[in-house]
DNA sequence: ATTAAATAGTACTAAAATAGTCCTGAATAA
DNA sequence: TTATTCAGGACTATTTTAGTACTATTTAAT
């Protein structure tokens, strides 16, 4: 499975709305209706967001949500990140101890580098790439090509 | 997160303890022992790898499991398949139909892109290179430059 | 034949994570 | 002052996951 939670399903939908129309401010209430996903979801997906950088928020009366970058700038990495936490698809790759199970267990050293591969791999598909209509199977290699931006 | 479970974590252990010592089969009990992983657990681990073709089976007293392939040639990708089923990492990404929210949703078929890309990455490491001791931090982009290797 | 060792398959339970909601408080425009 | 809108946290129900248990089947050894 290596399943995303749908929140961050939601996020993408409701990050490629806000990045569609022109509008600079959106609320919450705007977002839930134009895109079908209950109000109280939204607000905890925008919230998350805030606090993740990748939007900024505007209290009171005509408040609302904004990009603060440019749809080529927000990564599905950060969204996910911003959603469910840190990426690391083993409790292995996060901790610095080793396995408890097995003292000289290079398999979590090694997690950790499939998952930077997968973070790479992820960092290299952007909003905007998000709202492309789908090329065909031919360019579909490209942001596997752009793993070789090796940025780490 | 974007989290796989405890069970495949485990199955690389399991797998790579198989991979290392010369004997060719392997008793559940014996597993168990020498990984610490419980042996109702490593059972199960071990009856979804024959399932997914990862391992054969001889049942009976003196039966036990053996390897298929050479380590080179399990990804991490199938393990992850055994045992956690396709990867699809939205459920746009698996069934056809589109979004039900929105009906001209673009998103869904991007994130079967962005599944792609993810899996591709994962066929990219094999249960050798999970064994291997890690490498310094230059090597580790190896893996990655063998996304090249396009082969879908 | 009989027994013991081992896997096959399925069903089950308890714990943890996720989705989604609700409420109270604070900021701001009119 | 009031209506609107976000902030933050608490909460619940559902789903998923981890891990176990049980019964049947296969095979080696005696």
């Amino acid at each position: 499975m290596l399943r995303l939670g749908k929140m961050t399903d939601y996020a993408t939908v409701v990050l490629s709305f806000m990045a569609k129309s022109q509008k600079q401010i959106h609320a919450a209430l705007e977002i839930s209706t134009a895109t079908g996903i209950a109000q109280p979801a939204v607000s905890k997906i925008l919230k998350l967001l805030v606090k993740a950088g990748v939007l900024s928020s505007i209290r009171g009366a005509k408040g609302g949500y904004t990009l603060m970058q440019a749809p080529e700038d927000i990564t599905v990495a950060a969204v996910i990140t911003a959603l469910e936490g840190p990426i690391s698809l083993t409790e292995c790759s996060t901790s610095e101890h080793g396995c408890e199970q097995v003292s000289d267990c290079q398999i979590g050293n090694n997690w950790r580098l499939v998952n930077r591969t997968v973070q790479q791999a992820l960092e290299s598909v952007t909003l905007a790439d998000m709202m492309l209509p789908v090329k065909s199977p031919q360019e579909i290699t490209v942001p596997v090509a752009s793993l070789y931006r090796l940025n780490s």
